[in-house]
DNA sequence: TCTGGGGTCCTAGGACCC
DNA sequence: TCTGGGGTCCTAGGACCC
């Protein structure tokens, strides 16, 4: 099992043409109230690291560059990578942008050793794409990646099964692939802090202290018994694989201030739902549920969701419940007027559309209207790009400007 | 001028049915 | 009249990942 992980995947990748950024510290994300994405070595070394808060980075070091992600660049990069491992073997599981697992287990006639397949992807992505990326080799899923986090930058990590208990048992528990901060400080209470202090617990007593599921599975992170056997297509970071889904999609927006008025609140719900059905039609999918999340200014996030008798991808069905979920919540919380940070609107219960489906979701209680439209929409925007088609009530003064002939006529309600 | 946006999975309680 | 389990669906929250 390989674990092949991009060194700063985005800002290698942004700086990849830019030799003059190479040296000097680039963050990509951050900025106004975001966080992030990736930074280059550079800047690591002035302890910007990604996740962290924009201005936190700002502060560690105000002369970084920094660069919004740009997704055009990104996305053809990750997909050829991806291709370029599929080469050596089938069973290939994305995980991201960034990463995959890639079960080798029966390329070795064909391409030798793990070793030496990891050294062959090393350099041929660095010859193709111009960035590094480092790869860890084991028998499970979580040692894999936690051999490639050990080898960063640039290198490769084996973790054979005879010496996981002496190269792993005395790291912190939070190296564990599964084991984030709320689990690290709960164990850490616990008196278990390193890896070797979980595994000397009996499995019985772990599911005891933590509940089942997270006992028994991290008796098998403990010992490196996790699963060795891949999702090949991996979690739909490039849309669905064939089988039948189940998932969601959703999108959420942290606003540029926090807003108390309803009209400006629900604008942005529609926003996110137009946004968010989009992307359900494009990938030929319907759903029964609909969930609500709100952020308030104090960081408190609440979701609400409701399902639906009939499942839908009809923007104008998800906007109507996503406000009718919103309302009520700050109905509930009244009279206090809670300012709002962000709003995320997501189709829950995802399934593949049937043959008679559009003509269902036509009849009925339902407008007929709206599927239409919708389709209209995503004509539109096939065709001159996203932005070219809204509702008018999501147009600002900007867009009243004149536009070249041929440019598509913008008023939908 | 603290703290993004895209997801998955698990838990737990209540309703409802058998 | 009281007592009971199991299964499924729905909702809310939380942990985790990149």
């Amino acid at each position: 099992m390989l674990h092949v992980d991009m060194d700063a995947f985005y800002a290698s990748v942004m700086i990849r043409d830019r030799p003059e950024l190479h040296d000097v510290p680039v963050v990509v994300g951050g900025g106004h109230r975001g966080v992030v994405l990736s930074a280059n070595y550079p800047a690591r070394r002035f302890g910007i690291r990604s996740g962290m808060s924009g201005v936190e980075a700002h502060r560690l070091c105000p002369d970084a560059v920094t660069l919004p992600p740009d997704f055009t660049l990104l996305t053809p990069v990750s997909k050829a990578i991806m291709e370029t491992f599929r080469t050596v073997t089938p069973v290939v599981e994305v995980t991201s942008l960034d990463e995959a697992f890639l079960d080798v287990r029966g390329a070795g006639r064909l391409f030798g050793s793990p070793e030496a397949i990891a050294e062959r992807l090393r350099s041929r992505i660095r010859a193709e794409h111009g960035i590094t990326c480092s790869v860890g080799i084991a028998a499970t899923v979580s040692v894999a990646k936690l051999g490639s986090r050990l080898a960063k930058p640039d290198g490769v990590r084996v973790i054979p099964p005879d010496r996981f208990v002496a190269e792993v048992h005395p790291l912190d528990v939070g190296v564990l692939y599964g084991v984030g901060e709320a689990t690290r400080q709960r164990l850490h209470r616990l008196g278990l802090v390193t890896v070797g202090d979980v595994a000397a617990i009996e499995p019985d007593q772990l599911r005891r202290m933590l509940g089942g599921h997270l006992g028994a599975h991290l008796h098998t992170l403990v010992w490196g018994t996790d699963r060795s056997e891949l999702r090949p297509g991996g979690a739909g970071v490039f849309g669905f694989g064939e089988g039948e889904p189940e998932g969601s999609m959703g999108s959420q927006h942290t606003l540029a201030v926090d807003l108390t008025d309803r009209a400006r609140l629900h604008r942005e719900l529609l926003r996110l739902a137009s946004r968010v059905t989009a992307r359900v039609r494009g990938a030929g999918r319907v759903g029964r549920t609909v969930a609500l999340t709100v952020r308030f200014s104090d960081f408190t996030t609440v979701n609400r969701s409701r399902t639906l008798a009939e499942p839908t991808d009809v923007t104008q069905e998800v906007y109507d419940t996503a406000v009718a979920l919103l309302d009520a919540l700050l109905d509930a919380m009244a009279p206090r007027r809670p300012s709002v940070r962000l709003l995320g609107v997501r189709v829950e219960g995802l399934r593949r559309v049937r043959d008679g489906d559009s003509r269902q979701l036509a009849l009925g209680e339902r407008d007929p209207g709206w599927p239409d439209a919708d389709r209209a929409v995503d004509q539109a925007a096939d065709r001159f790009g996203s932005s070219a088609v809204r509702r008018a009530s999501l147009l600002t003064a900007a867009d009243s400007a004149p536009r070249p002939p041929g440019w598509p006529v913008q008023a939908i309600r």
